[in-house]
DNA sequence: CTGAAAGCGCTTACAG
DNA sequence: CTGAAAGCGCTTACAG
């Protein structure tokens, strides 16, 4: 094969039937495996693979999808993909959608309203088949319209209740009511809470949770309730932490609604020579890859990733396909892992 | 606006010309604001942008790359994305191409070889107008089908020396010499390497680097330098560092060449009960958000991801745009970043 | 068993 | 100042 400077022409299923003297439909129909009822003969279509392979023929998958209507793309909106939990959900749904022939465009919201609409906009004009969103705060409308332009949607992790949307979330308020019970469990009576001061459902779902199982037992302090700024997320967790250390009672125990919060926590404790696990204990929200360097182990909630992420793209692949009008909520459940040595993800 | 149930039919350039009365060619020189010469008059022009408002218009990208042959996509192969050097890669470089109007499709290879040639293929057929890409091991005649087929090409942070191929990567010798060097002025004199065993340039440089640097100080000792395997990171990384630390003279500094070693390095040392920056001295690559956690900093070698990132992509576009056939290497200069606290990213 | 033709939604010379 | 027409590379009824 000559190797010229300039561009080579590219080669079309036309080039190919060019050559062979055949029509292009007829190679189309080869080459995408069609000829079933024996359309095709054998000695033709062996001709056809083999000329392309010959050519190295690379379809035009843009031609393609134009012409069917269907891209076979999906548009998935993080949130924030720095944060290693939407950094792995990210990474699974395009490992499931691969497996069924599915191409992801990941958008990164960086958690403003504006640029969610921007990258929704811009996705459609990709014709994308749908999406798979973790929405911002505020984003009702803009799902809304989704929803109402029929376009296959499923939101994933947060979602608004009141919509008819699609979603695949955690039980937040059961896993967290779960969890601070554990904390209770191991003898602590001065339990922190520190959470996000915003909008978002499964966030206050999971101080709900660690809340009312404080009420419970009797030994809820609103003086040990923290929520704090996601712009201003370290000075927050920080000045939320120092308060609760000085406290006239010190709090033996505390409950991190989110991975974001329980890292800055954990270096927070750790500037103010806490000494973890045993002057308070306790409990995160996701795995962190940044504890299994500590000396000890830290309990945590532990989302099922993989499988929401399978679940989204499943749901999602069923409305692109069958067009399937059902409203459908997954709730999955979380698990709670203590003490036990951390396992390697 | 009456919600159907039923799929909307799509509104296209054709849907608004045919409303307004007028051709579709003029509807697309409005809508691109390439009616330069007046071409347009100012009336029309304002029906046809209103009209397009109107009906919700969201212009089909797949048509019109079709046409126009460029898709204004990259492809970006990233050899292992859970690993966060890959991880910011790909972050700033996907931000860096949606600044330039460039879509982005990442494709994950694990450091596979026959996935690496598998997505390659994929993203051809999707059209893709050029590709950024850490190659895989023995990927050689892969990038070399793609270089002599004229498609625009960066490899970023590894290369293939004796390639004609495009790069972004780092001094890695030289600032592995003068890693080492730092480790040797704070006073080690039995210091340790671990490196990964395998094929790959850039790892292999910064392990010649900091062998260079013991010698030339006159206390290299080969009994002190480890390969160890990327399948079996965790068991081999444990095992050279209990080797190293049971020798006759224990070490008293480590240096590591990449960041998946260093923090599995951390950890082992951790587990024999090694009190890091005081028994051991240790010398890592990349940041790493595991360390913020520690009580003390630990020193590392920064590499500069985000000139990295943009200097790959300039380099593309300048390829797809100018077909520029001139041969570009770039090396970027990391830089070491030692006791002092570390800064957050 | 196979081909001719239409059309997906655009853009871009060309003609007027 | 504006329109008609061709064509990007496919797929899919339809006709034979």
């Amino acid at each position: 094969m000559i190797q010229l400077k300039e561009k080579m022409k590219k080669i079309s299923l036309k080039t190919i039937a060019n050559e062979l003297g055949v029509s292009s439909a007829t190679v189309s129909l080869v080459l995408n495996g069609k000829d079933k009822n024996g359309r095709v003969s054998k000695e033709l279509s062996r001709k056809i693979l083999d000329k392309a392979a010959e050519l190295n023929y690379v379809p035009n998958t843009l031609a393609k999808s134009l012409k069917v209507g269907k891209s076979r793309t999906i548009g998935l909106i993080i949130a924030d993909i720095s944060n290693l939990f939407f950094g792995a959900l990210a990474l699974h749904i395009q490992s499931f959608a691969q497996q069924k022939g599915y191409t992801v465009i990941i958008g990164n919201t960086n958690e403003k309203l504006n640029e969610m609409e921007h990258i929704i906009n811009f996705l459609l004009a990709r014709q994308v088949d749908g999406f798979i969103i973790t929405p911002t705060e505020k984003s009702q409308n803009l799902i809304n319209k989704l929803t109402v332009s029929n376009i296959p949607l499923v939101l994933v992790d947060r979602t608004f209740p009141e919509l008819k949307v699609n979603s695949v979330t955690i039980n937040n308020y059961e896993i967290s009511y779960k969890a601070t019970e554990e904390l209770i469990k191991k003898g602590c009576r001065n339990i922190g809470v520190i959470s996000y001061k915003q909008d978002h459902f499964h966030v206050n779902e999971r101080k709900r949770g660690a809340v009312e199982a404080l009420k419970n037992s009797g030994i809820f302090n609103p003086n040990y309730i923290a929520e704090v700024r996601y712009d201003f997320l370290k000075e927050d967790v920080s000045a939320a932490i120092e308060k609760m250390v000085n406290e006239n009672i010190r709090i033996d125990g505390i409950f991190f609604t989110t991975n974001s919060i329980s890292i800055n926590g954990v270096k927070s404790l750790i500037n103010n020579n806490i000494i973890i696990q045993k002057d308070i204990q306790l409990m995160c929200f996701d795995e962190n890859d940044a504890f299994y360097i500590l000396p000890y182990t830290i309990p945590f909630i532990k989302q099922p990733i993989k499988e929401m992420a399978e679940k989204a793209i499943d749901l999602l692949i069923e409305q692109i396909d069958d067009n399937n009008n059902e409203l459908i909520k997954v709730i999955q459940d979380a698990e709670l892992v203590t003490n036990e040595k951390i396992v390697d993800q």
